[in-house]
DNA sequence: CCAAAAAAGTTGTCGCTGTCAACATCAGCG
DNA sequence: CGCTGATGTTGACAGCGACAACTTTTTTGG
């Protein structure tokens, strides 16, 4: 019997790639644990266990895969949360809650994107997460620079180190506060909007793109993408 | 043979809960990776690859250890870095520098205490490491008292939730800026700590006790202590 | 003081995992 | 057509966390 007449897929899948990353999604979700095994996946996606490595050379590259995903999942919130908004204070705001909202409503997710389970020793992510991620920063960086902490800033060379000084500045609190949101350090989850607007409005109010200048040769985001 | 002359070790080891944990501190500092096997700490301590089941009931429960362990480290290492120093603010400067070093130089340590490996859906972290979590956040807490940021404050019911919000804005802050260095999105580690002053101080010119209170209902900490 | 119980360590086993190798199927192109 | 490469499958292997049964030592109560 080569086929059975109904529900009988192909024997390739069609979009296989996509399909193991959305259930990893799932899962995700679901358990709320990073502990899945890509078997486990396979057995979702309905095909066998080896499939996946069609795809992906080992389980890291399917994390960064998802993780990846991850961070386009937060930049296009940070975008759709920000768009309609005008002034560019407000719409920094806007962004910086919609961040802390993902890493809130998807905690495990979150955490394959920052708690250091991809990149070894040599700190080396694979590259599509860094794209991804870089995507998110600059993101941040373009609100920044519009002027989202008080004055505009002409992105000239000068500037650089303020600018990145800036960014690290909203970026380390708001990262804080979502991880210990996430963690259940710090709750309860349903008053997290309300703190953290609290918080990052009262941040707003202070900070000022005078605040920190980045020390020469520091960097702040993705490494890959500045080597250049 | 009952015994060999030389090094023949006890059939009992004497103190195989601490080597355990003192073995996953090795080589998380040595690999720098979270990815360590049970049995492989057994190896280490020279026993057999059940022996930790006498001393931890599982894997998640010898991780809490550890994670514990490493709040003790980083609880001590606060209190001796601003043990000498004078001046509320000073002290608690000293603090929050000693938690972002300690991170830099353990970020896998750190890892296991906040990544939430542990932990699972439902928020619980077994007790041993909550106990560990909770000296390190009172000790923060004791410093902003003091009036580390421009006040002492008086440990009122009225002012709980004042006391509340400065620690949720210090530890978010110095919490991001911990995991973003040891994740290595911001660096070089060479320079981790002059970041690290350059922001905490930046920070806690402008941070003041009433910027931000704290939801009716929100806590900051641990969560198991609080439910008593 | 010594047996009995408890604590601590060992061996053997189980199912599951990530990964590799070899094979099967299918799509696209000459 | 038939070939080739991409995609999916089956089978195998070592290592893992966990459990059960057994052994050795320490502790303890009469």
């Amino acid at each position: 019997m080569t086929k059975t007449l109904i529900a009988d897929r192909p024997y390739h899948h069609g979009d296989l790639r996509r399909t193991i990353v959305q259930a990893a999604l799932s899962i995700l979700g679901e358990t709320q644990s990073l502990e899945f095994s890509l078997r486990e996946l396979a057995r979702r996606a309905g095909v066998s266990h080896n499939a996946p490595y069609k795809h992906f050379a080992d389980k890291r590259e399917l994390l960064a895969a998802v993780s990846a995903a991850g961070f386009e999942m937060l930049t296009k919130r940070m975008a759709r949360k920000s768009d309609g908004v005008i002034g560019a204070r407000e719409q920094l705001t806007a962004m910086l809650c919609a961040y802390i909202d993902h890493g809130v409503e998807n905690p495990a997710l979150y955490g394959l994107m920052f708690g250091g389970y991809l990149g070894g020793p040599d700190y080396s992510r694979p590259a599509i997460e860094l794209a991804a991620a870089e995507k998110t920063r600059s993101l941040l960086a373009g609100a920044i620079i519009a002027g989202g902490l008080g004055q505009p800033i002409t992105q000239t060379a000068r500037n650089e180190r303020r600018i990145a000084g800036a960014i690290l500045a909203c970026w380390s609190l708001v990262h804080g506060l979502t991880m210990l949101l996430a963690d259940g350090l710090v709750g309860p989850k349903e008053k997290a909007g309300a703190l953290a607007s609290r918080l990052v409005l009262g941040m707003l109010d202070r900070l000022s793109v005078e605040m920190l200048v980045l020390p020469r040769g520091a960097w702040v985001g993705p490494k890959v993408l500045r080597s250049k």
